[in-house]
DNA sequence: GATGAATGAGCGTTCATTCAT
DNA sequence: AATGAATGAACGCTCATTCAT
């Protein structure tokens, strides 16, 4: 209610709306619920995004953004002299952690219907180019290394996203068998998916 | 409009709700528009239902007993001494393909916040029991048959079940890179979760 | 602010935006302030009207109806051998009647865009049906008494009904010269357009 | 969204203005509409106009004055000796090109509201005094000459402009019938005034 | 077993306008 | 001479739900 400070109101709506987005869902999240939260008014938000859906979009790009600087740092961590493999699994932990604890970010950038934000499948190709294109580099190298199994590495790419986005959007919406430890799942999912991605020996 | 007949109204009900909700998603279906569809008062629900949530609800078990009559069947109609890895990825596809043809179904079962299915994951645990159990035991003779890793069959099964889930969710999102084959992916997915699931040889 | 006691709500309604957009004229016409006015929510205006729209198109049936009504009366109340002319001028002073008598009539009528009033001017040729073929009839009649000039009765009904309408019109919008008596003025426009349309002598 | 170059922006604002209101009707004219097509925010024109009625009454004078030297011009442009009952039609028929050629000018002149347009009415007696003038002259010319029949200058004046304004009017809204030639509607109605006025041979 | 009538909360959005700079 | 930032009021409309009948 009392409003932010000095940040700028622009990033005052971002953050609220993100703060809804966790709490509620996307669909729950209203202008009016947004400008509740900073202690302005709803049509102050109109001075600074077009419209709603310009105002998510904006979330979904913070997003991608800050993804892809965790998962292009967590390569630059890594040791110079660090396996292809290594890094692959490295990368896919990252794109996990990112989901979990960023879960208003993932949300809007994965788990949304096409037709609640406009035209988002349409204009890009799959998931977010950019963490997309990191992923695809990284399979390339292990398989010039001889390290992985023979194949698209576009495709390989897609898979494997396509399955800790499973993990992620389970854990984060409760479905996960709540008797089973979250964490050993997670070593569970990867460990069956390096396996499936690895040459045998 | 014109009322349907015979049929009882609450069946008329889950039927008009999972038009609109193949058609609009999840939060489009209105009380208001299921009274349209079949001709009556929304009020008229009421007597059926005690509120939305209960509605949806019912469709969400209406949904599980389906999946998991078809499920059975699918063992069923594998000749009685397929081996237990071949009942396995049968099972599998099964799942995906229910997943894929009733997206309606799927949507409310796997794909809301809890907060919108009250208590959902709460009460139950885990995914739909019947069909995790059915999983669970399939991989239990695969052990017992000595044809997969041994490993914890809960376990294994959530996991297997996570990662087909992202594969389903993305393509009913349609989320999956557009330049690459939907099918492709799904046997490439299967492909790496087999591989990673049973005995090296 | 009060309920208007038995009066049935549709009819409430109807009289509260009659009211309203006599007042402020047709775009300040709100839901709200009807619901205001009757002492209900605005929602409960929607059970019996789909939408604002055809709350105004309702209005505008009534009008014509009411219009219609009367001017047949005019003309039933003239003694049965009255003379075609006088019918003219009576049914032309009626019209007048009618639009400066009711203005929240009128002024929907005749006297809003047709983008206001959706495909109002498109469904309908020219202006109430009813209150045109009346025109023309009476027209027609009194030229097969060989009392007004050879010409086309639909076309003859038009210019006069402009003429007429221009009055109304301006006396509406109080566009007249205020230093000049209406009722002279409309004598005279009235007269003019009789000599117009009779024949020299 | 381009600025407009040297114009001053006060013309560049009634402009955009009079774009908005022939494409949109009076009442879709919003000041943040005008400013978006001028390239300048709505708050700089609150700089050059106290506010939106006063802008609106700056595109009434315009528009009279334009009307006013359009008809003056008229009369000028016909032979000196032409005869007082050819400059009273063409007068008319100057009046009319004027509305149909146009529809923002004429509608905020004559087909808005007195409380749209604050107390235009009460303010100035009539419409456009100075048009009004030239048609009262006119007729009093032809008086003088035996051309028409006696009557009050004022007051001819008032009903000619207000049958006229019925036929602009009714073609600016569309309200005309159809399947009518609207020229030769329009023929019609000048045919009529003009017998209705003159002396009988 | 179902309807008619109504509500209160909420939605995204647009508007004219103000005030400090 | 113009902008940036914000407001308060209003708009048409949809929603789940209730209650008396």
């Amino acid at each position: 209610m009392a409003k932010g400070g000095k940040e700028s109101l622009r990033l005052q709506i971002l953050k609220a709306a993100r703060k809804l987005l966790v709490k509620d869902g996307v669909q729950n999240v209203s202008m009016r619920k947004i400008a509740a939260v900073i202690g302005y008014t709803a049509t102050s938000i109109y001075y600074h995004f077009k419209n709603k859906d310009e105002l998510i979009h904006a979330l979904i790009d913070e997003g991608h953004e800050i993804m892809v600087t965790q998962l292009n740092q967590i390569q630059e961590d890594l040791p110079a002299d660090t396996d292809p493999v290594k890094r692959i699994e490295a990368n896919m932990r990252g794109f996990v952690k990112f989901g979990l604890e960023n879960p208003e970010y993932y949300e809007i950038m994965y788990m949304m219907h096409s037709q609640e934000v406009a035209d988002l499948a349409d204009e890009r190709p799959g998931i977010a180019p950019k963490s997309v294109d990191l992923g695809i580099e990284l399979y390339k190298k292990a398989y010039e290394a001889g390290l992985v199994r023979e194949r698209d590495a576009e495709m390989t790419s897609a898979s494997v996203a396509a399955m800790l986005h499973g993990y992620i959007s389970m854990a984060l919406l409760h479905r996960l068998d709540s008797r089973l430890d979250a964490d050993k799942v997670l070593d569970d999912v990867i460990d069956c998916i390096m396996r499936g991605i690895l040459l045998p020996n």
